[in-house]
DNA sequence: TTTATATATGAATAACTGTTCATATGTTCA
DNA sequence: TGAACATATGAACAGTTATTCATATATAAA
C-alpha cells in the first residue's frame, strides 16, 4: 500500500511516475501563491465595488465613500490593498487623493469572471 | 457642508449629481456579490494548486491529495467549493471520483491574472 | 502658526475560512 | 452480508480579514 514512503490509490489511480511528471510542470510555490493574493483581492464585494467605479471616472476617497455608502476609513484601507495589488494609483491634488485604475488588466479579469458567471 | 443630506466634498470632488450618474451605473448588489465570491475561490493557493494540476489531466482525489501532499479530508473541502463555483467537475468511476476542470473560463482568468502579476 | 479639511493608519472586534479529526456514505469484491 | 477502499462531510480550532473608532499625517487658507 505503499510506494515510495507515499501512499496512493491501490488500482484505479494514475501511477506515482505520472504523479511526478504532473508535480514538476506546477509552477514553484510563490507564483501560485502570488497568483491567489492576487485573486484574494478581487475577492472582496467592496474591492470590486470600488473597482467597478473606477471604471467609470477616477474619484477621491470621499466621493468613492459616498458612493459606495461606506465611512472614509473603510474606502481607506481597502483603497490600500488595491494599491499594494497595483490595481489602482493614487494621485494627490491638493488635499485630495484621486484614485484611478492602474491598467486594463483590471477589467479583463473582471470581464473574465462576469462571463464565467453569465454563462 | 451637507447637499441633499449627504456629506461631499466642498471643494476638489465632483458634483452629487455625477456621483449619482456613476451609482446609476453601477451593477446590481447581487451580481457584484456574485463576482466576488467567484474570485474568492481563487483566492487561495491550495484552490489555485489544484486548478493548476487539472489543467495538466483530471485525477481521483486520492491522486489529487499526494501531488499537493495534502489529506485527502482537505483536498476533498476544497474540490467541493470548487465544484459549487462551477470550476471543476466530478465524475465518478468505481469507488474514485475524478475531477477534471469545468471549462476554459478557469484557464483564461488564471492567464490574465498571471499576465498582471508578471508585468 | 492656528484652523479646517482630506486622507492614512494602528488597534480592537466580530465574522469568516482552511485544516484537522472523526465519522458517514458509496462502491467493489469475496 | 461483511470487509476494504475511496470519497464526503460535520464540528471544532486556529488563523485571517473587513469594519469601526480614535488618532495621526498632509495640505490649504486665514
Amino acid at each position: 500500500m505503499a510506494i515510495n514512503d507515499v501512499e496512493i490509490c491501490e488500482d484505479n489511480c494514475i501511477h506515482i511516475d505520472r504523479l511526478e511528471k504532473v508535480r514538476e510542470k506546477l509552477p514553484d510555490v510563490d507564483e501560485l501563491y502570488d497568483l491567489a493574493e492576487l485573486f484574494k483581492v478581487f475577492g472582496d464585494s467592496t474591492r470590486i465595488r470600488i473597482l467597478y467605479v473606477l471604471f467609470q471616472s477616477e474619484l477621491c476617497v470621499c466621493d468613492l465613500a459616498e458612493v459606495l455608502g461606506m465611512t472614509q476609513s473603510a474606502v481607506s484601507h481597502q483603497l490600500k490593498i488595491l494599491k499594494q495589488a497595483k490595481l489602482v494609483t493614487g494621485r494627490r491634488e491638493g488635499k485630495s487623493v484621486f484614485y484611478a485604475l492602474a491598467d486594463d488588466h483590471v477589467r479583463s479579469i473582471i470581464d473574465q469572471g462576469k462571463e464565467h458567471i453569465d454563462e
